[in-house]
DNA sequence: TGTACATCAGTGAACGCGCGTTCACTGATGTAC
DNA sequence: TGTACATCAGTGAACGCGCGTTCACTGATGTAC
């Protein structure tokens, strides 16, 4: 039953992938080992070929996502030029789309509180991706100064995180996409 | 071994109490059951005589986490005016303090990941608290409109939550620290 | 006020279940000659 | 290029453990007369 080594590295970049949504649409601590191994088509006892752990698994998973969500808004600014490209992230960001389907969205806000918790590799991971969605702001801000542009763009990207976990929590519809428009429209007057 | 009715609400506070400050320290799914019955200083199997399952728990002690944070803002704020009553509440909110308890702080920024996924009853809950957050900072926002009190206090509120949960999980203290430093003095601007 | 009995807060053991992890096994792949 | 053998990706069952929940039991509390 032996695979390939190319088979084999394609199974364990589709185990982060789909480890990678499931973490994000369930939790990390929600979501089995089993369960990721079965979502990729595979039997749970393989897992350990291909990781030491699960929180190694984490990490990796929690990079992906990362990766997920900068290609996504970086997609979301292409053809935009300056605060367009700006406002273009922001509004993909703080959408009704992202709020409802976590899966593939922003880790920050769907594990947010989970990725405190986590392993230091997981945490650099994490830290690794924040930096890279803050430059990517960053650059769109378009202000004299680079070091306010960054710092605005930290500001605006937290109330973004908080923004998206909370309408996620809040049950009432109304109320939620409201809660977005709210700090869409303030963080465009930034 | 029957308890008074008096001895036995007591025990059932405590229970919530435990369990506010476990979930938010720990994780509503990482915290077990027996973990709360232990540090309330009893046997697990008592539980049900209380409650009638965790999610139950979790409604409550939701519910309990953030009369607390509440709690801490109002008094945070106490003796302070207008404005700088504000940025009292700001200060507290995106302390190292805060960062560093999250035990005894906000349930949004050390469970809103969790939150999201949680019941109707549960999310009902963080729902109301989080209008009593939002009302306390507007009400201490003073500008000539209600309104737009309101809404730069939700977005205000968002920017804390984000914040707080990420200076949470960058392993650097000082990126940390620096983080809830540059939200702080952007919120303060509003 | 005193007595008899029902109630029920809390104990401690047990339930079935799913968790992360391990392991013997399989057979196709990769390697050495 | 062909053959013999080592490697190892994936399977499926099992490990010990902790989970949420249930239950028989205890004895002090509450209630009815």
């Amino acid at each position: 039953m032996r695979k390939s080594r190319e088979e084999a590295a394609e199974t364990r970049r589709r185990i982060v992938e789909v480890a990678a949504e499931a973490f994000r649409a369930d939790g990390i601590h929600a979501t089995g080992l089993a369960d990721v191994m079965a979502a990729a088509g595979l039997s749970h006892g393989g897992f350990y070929r291909h990781f030491e752990s699960k929180d190694q698994l984490v990490a990796e998973a929690c990079e992906a996502g990362l990766a997920d969500i900068v290609g996504t808004l970086a997609r979301a600014a292409q053809g935009c030029a300056g605060e367009d490209a700006f406002r273009a992230i922001v509004d993909a960001y703080l959408s009704a789309g992202h709020r409802d389907a976590p899966a593939n969205g922003c880790p920050f806000a769907s594990m947010g509180s989970e990725l405190a918790r986590a392993d230091d590799t997981t945490r650099a991971a994490a830290w690794c991706g924040l930096e890279e969605l803050v430059d990517m702001l960053a650059k769109r801000m378009g202000s004299p100064e680079e070091e306010a542009d960054r710092s605005q763009a930290v500001f605006a990207f937290a109330a973004m995180v908080g923004a998206l976990t909370m309408a996620r929590i809040i049950p009432d519809a109304d109320a939620s996409a409201s809660l977005l428009e709210d700090v869409r429209q303030h963080i465009e007057m930034i």
